[in-house]
DNA sequence: CAGGTTTTTGCATACGTATGCAATGGAGGA
DNA sequence: TCCTCCATTGCATACGTATGCAAAAACCTG
């Protein structure tokens, strides 16, 4: 038995009109929110629709009107729960608006430029690069080809592209701000990406910071927003540099940095090592980690961001535009905390 | 300034065509794989293309192939790492074989099926259901349309659909066994999504294994495979049915448990509570958590998935097939152990 | 070199919908 | 009653590609 798998052949509009006595025009218009259709043959197409099982076919529908409703999202590290939950953020709130996702997992180890030339063939209306390692060359070329493109969580120098981002420099100035007037004095950094501009943009907020604060710059290594990564990093750094405090460029690399310490070698958080991460995702929250974090508000960046798609999508001659998400740092249990109340930076 | 936005007509086939001083469809037919086009033509086509930037319009295509290459998924709760990472992989897995996934998230709380409606407007050749709460009358639809259907985790009575899951009611059965062999006489469960099927075979799995052991059926609570329900759930049992161990049925739960027994009622684990969990996903192996729990073997599991998708948009007419992918009980340190071997059940 | 075979190419058409335009019909006003 | 106006409907065409078919070209074979 095979199931009950019929061969059936798709049901057209034109099916539909010869069923309901009318023509495929008057189907599509029936389809067709606003358009000029009697409440009579209305209700005769919808009848005869209903009864064959007609959908109207978006892919015929696209070719004409030039519009797929589709946005390609580009993504890399579902394992990063900050990015599973944007993608989900995401979808939810363009499905909302009636648009649906076409996904794009980028293997942030081979080059992805060949990946979105094949994303470009389903003529998406807009495009969202939420993976630190594409190039933005190729954001160049969607936009060269009329196609709205939002970097997500990622800066660029192009003037020619929009992002949106959380505010990393600032992030990491209070970081080490916060660090500094906890009494720190050799406070290192875990990095992430070292391409990235997330990474670039956090570190050189916490190098300054701590020179506003009379420190040296901190000892580093690249954990490349890996849990594996990280947990190498930490055991690299507490080896050779004997920080008082590890600044973790995510957090999901600071869970990492808080294993190792805690239960490789033994470390109380924060009583011998203050650990701080970057995004206050979900298990930032968890009472094991309890972790201080410099917050990235995955709502309005996610609003942000759609806002703009749907504008541009809008009117593709809008101007180009650079949204930064204000954060805050979130105050937890796994970094000493200053005596006195934080001074305003 | 509007950044450089050209408003440029896409180039079609048409253009490339003109331009290389031929025919329209030889351009076909130099980008379609294993047509017969000479060398001499192929050249002088893809030079043409490549200075016009041609890029093939896959809507067009899939309008006369009657192929989208798109494969919909339909998911819910990325939150839950799990989910995150079959995403991913079932993404990298179809990206080798030249299929995008169109994103649907189902809200677990809405009716999924009108949301349904919309992706198979797409003409998408074949739906992966990954989300518990979708109905299964949809899928038996897409089915009757020719559009093959896997369910990824996820049960059904219907004999009609093919589906994927791992080993849950054996899962449950082994940690019965494993929690009774270690001693523990009042173990609890705290139960998943009421109505799905992965929820029905764990717990069934769970107090037929403990009937075997001699154990009456346990204590339960609701956890709603979320973190803050599984939280409440923990509180309602420990407050009034003191079991010394608890079974969750995932792992997402389980930590969620770990967490309130550890920090909000001062319990050791496992001294005063043993605690299991399922899927053995990521964070079951963070130390802080060490979480025994019984693996889905994600790997299996997608891979089982995309290869039916491809032999079923191969071949229609293949009969349903169900896959069970077997899983272990990974033993860590959130729970109690026998003192002897585990006897085989 | 003739005749046959295979490869390469172009023509024409189909896929399923949206939409401009003209035709139809009915309502309303004088 | 006749004319105007507007709402409704159908006709025809366009969107960009793939593909069957036949013409043309290239290649063999003896």
């Amino acid at each position: 038995m095979d199931g009950g798998m019929s061969t059936a052949r798709r049901v057209t509009a034109t099916d539909v009109a010869r069923r309901a006595g009318t023509s495929q025009s008057a189907v599509s218009r029936v389809f067709t929110p606003g358009a000029s259709v009697s409440p009579d043959l209305r209700e005769r197409v919808m009848e005869a629709a209903r009864s064959l099982g007609y959908r109207p076919n978006a892919i015929a529908r696209s070719l004409i009107t030039r519009r797929s409703r589709i946005v390609a999202v580009a993504m890399a590290d579902l394992g990063n729960p900050f990015y599973a939950l944007v993608l989900e953020a995401l979808s939810a709130r363009l499905q909302a608006e009636g648009y649906q996702i076409l996904l794009f997992t980028a293997d942030p180890a081979a080059p992805s430029d060949p990946m979105i030339e094949q994303v470009m063939r389903y003529q998406v209306d807009a495009v969202v690069l939420a993976s630190t390692g594409l190039s933005s060359a190729l954001a160049r070329e969607c936009r060269a080809l009329g196609v709205p493109v939002v970097m997500f969580n990622r800066m660029t120098d192009d003037p020619d592209l929009s992002c949106v981002t959380g505010d990393n420099e600032r992030g990491g100035r209070e970081v080490a701000a916060f660090l500094a007037s906890g009494g720190h004095r050799r406070p290192a950094f875990i990095a992430g990406l070292e391409g990235s501009s997330t990474n670039r943009d956090r570190e050189r907020g916490f190098v300054r910071g701590l020179a506003e604060a009379g420190l040296a710059a901190p000892p580093r290594a690249a954990g490349y927003y890996s849990y594996e990564g990280a947990a190498a990093a930490t055991r690299a750094l507490l080896r050779e540099a004997a920080p008082d405090a590890i600044f973790c460029a995510n957090d999901h690399m600071a869970i990492a940095c808080i294993e190792v310490a805690r239960h490789e070698l033994g470390l109380s958080i924060p009583g011998d090592l203050s650990v701080v991460g970057f995004d206050d995702v979900g298990p930032a929250r968890w009472r094991s980690y309890d972790l201080t974090s410099f917050s990235q508000p995955l709502g309005p960046m996610v609003e942000a961001t759609v806002g703009m798609l749907l504008e541009f999508m809008d009117d593709p001659s809008l101007p180009v535009r650079r949204v930064v998400v204000g954060g805050e740092l979130v105050l937890r249990g796994s970094a000493r905390r200053p005596p006195a109340p934080l001074p305003c930076p």
